[in-house]
DNA sequence: CGTAGAATTGAACACTCTCAATTAGCGTGG
DNA sequence: CCACGCTAATTGAGAGTGTTCAATTCTACG
């Protein structure tokens, strides 16, 4: 199986730093611990370990603080389809529905700050802020579905693999140096393609001289306005 | 090009035909104007007329009466992913930030209801229900994109086909036969497939009895569970 | 009816996948 | 610190699914 989660021996460290008063409006995170007594906790995920199933009640919305998750759908015969990964300062498996419809597992160690449903629901009830705000988040994840739908509907495997490659330098490039925290095959499963597709358009860019190595998962772009033409 | 958006003859009936008090919550055009005086007007639109462009500012959401629409994106050189036809009932052209996502055509003549969309930001203000509707149409949109992406990175053509034949029996049958607005390149686009894939794996499900034409557009389906079963 | 666009069908091709072998990278323990 | 061992990644060869290009047939509509 492709979700082992083994180890459940998780650490609850019910801290918040809840920050004074009306934070910034654009962590919404801050804005509800922010809020209305709504509590955040903390929770660490090991590598490869299952956050929530596919159709499990949505009980908690996350916030992630390190680490990397991936959001996916299985088919009956294991085909994996990727929708999102997420990164530190990212809110996901938030649902307006009663049930998350994607399953998540940590790609590596990961600490998360939660919140119950329930709470949001109800600060949503009061505060039209708060209610706006998650309307926010959804629509957002709604933008890059559709965008995605665009990739994997219409793109080639060199097109895919541009647009993920500026997605990541823009989400976690430091000093214009990524390290990514997913293996080939998960790339593979975001972009629609194999494992070997993605390695093998990889090294292409690495010839030609658009990317650089240092370790297969260490990667610095080099002409980042290449790979914009390429991502069609 | 594509779209060539030739007729702009519209008629513009403000008609409304509010219905009097507190409407069914499933409805949300009848949430809205049923509510805070909000006005809905009516407005057609010409087989293949656009009705608004990707990044145009989004001041109004739509509600299907009567045709098809489709929704889009394009790529530099003309290839299109469609990732939505709307059919009567449905509600499109939803934003939460200030510009469509997508653009939208007419498949065939269509009438809409349309509302400003400040005047549903207005009403979400002081109505909480309200609000909260907003947020479960972009959650149901979120749903499809999220279903739509496994589709197009993992199904393979005949499961994708079966897996819109479903869904349009599901959403445009009458009486067991579904008359297809869309022709086989809107199928096709929407699929992440040729127009000719399209058609061949049409063919080989008409030649295995598993559906019946009527026209190239009349489909009744003769054995919905063998389509389930290819739908992966 | 006649016509133009839509749909079907065929044949050859191409991009990506599959299967397999090799190499590289990295965590673990001596 | 190095060697080991395991997993990840790369690379190759061949196959396959879906595409492309083209010709024909259908069918909606005027």
């Amino acid at each position: 199986m492709l979700n082992p989660s083994l180890n459940t021996l998780n650490t609850v460290v019910i801290g918040n730093k809840v920050p004074a008063r009306s934070p910034a409006a654009t962590d919404p995170f801050a804005l509800i611990t922010g809020h209305a007594g709504l509590v955040a906790s903390e929770f660490t995920y090991r590598k490869d370990e299952e956050i929530y199933g596919e159709d499990e009640p949505a009980e908690y919305v996350y916030q992630m603080v390190t680490g990397a998750v991936r959001s996916y759908k299985l088919l009956s015969d294991g085909r994996r389809q990727i929708g999102a990964f997420h990164l530190p300062g990212d809110v996901f498996g938030l649902e307006s529905g009663a049930t998350h419809r994607l399953a998540t597992e940590a790609i590596i160690d990961t600490t998360v700050r939660l919140v119950k449903r329930n709470s949001l629901e109800q600060a949503a009830e009061v505060d039209v802020q708060i209610a706006r705000k998650l309307w926010t988040m959804t629509a957002s994840e709604l933008r890059h579905a559709e965008d995605h739908m665009l990739l994997l509907g219409r793109k080639t495997a060199m097109e895919r693999v541009a647009t993920f490659l500026l997605e990541m330098d823009r989400r976690l490039a430091v000093a214009s140096m990524m390290a990514l925290p997913m293996c080939r095959r998960d790339i593979g499963d975001y972009l629609g393609l194999t494992l070997e597709t993605v390695s093998r358009v990889l090294s292409q860019l690495h010839a030609q001289g658009v990317l650089g190595f240092s370790g297969a998962r260490q990667i610095v772009l080099r002409n980042r306005q290449r790979l914009r033409n390429m991502d069609a």
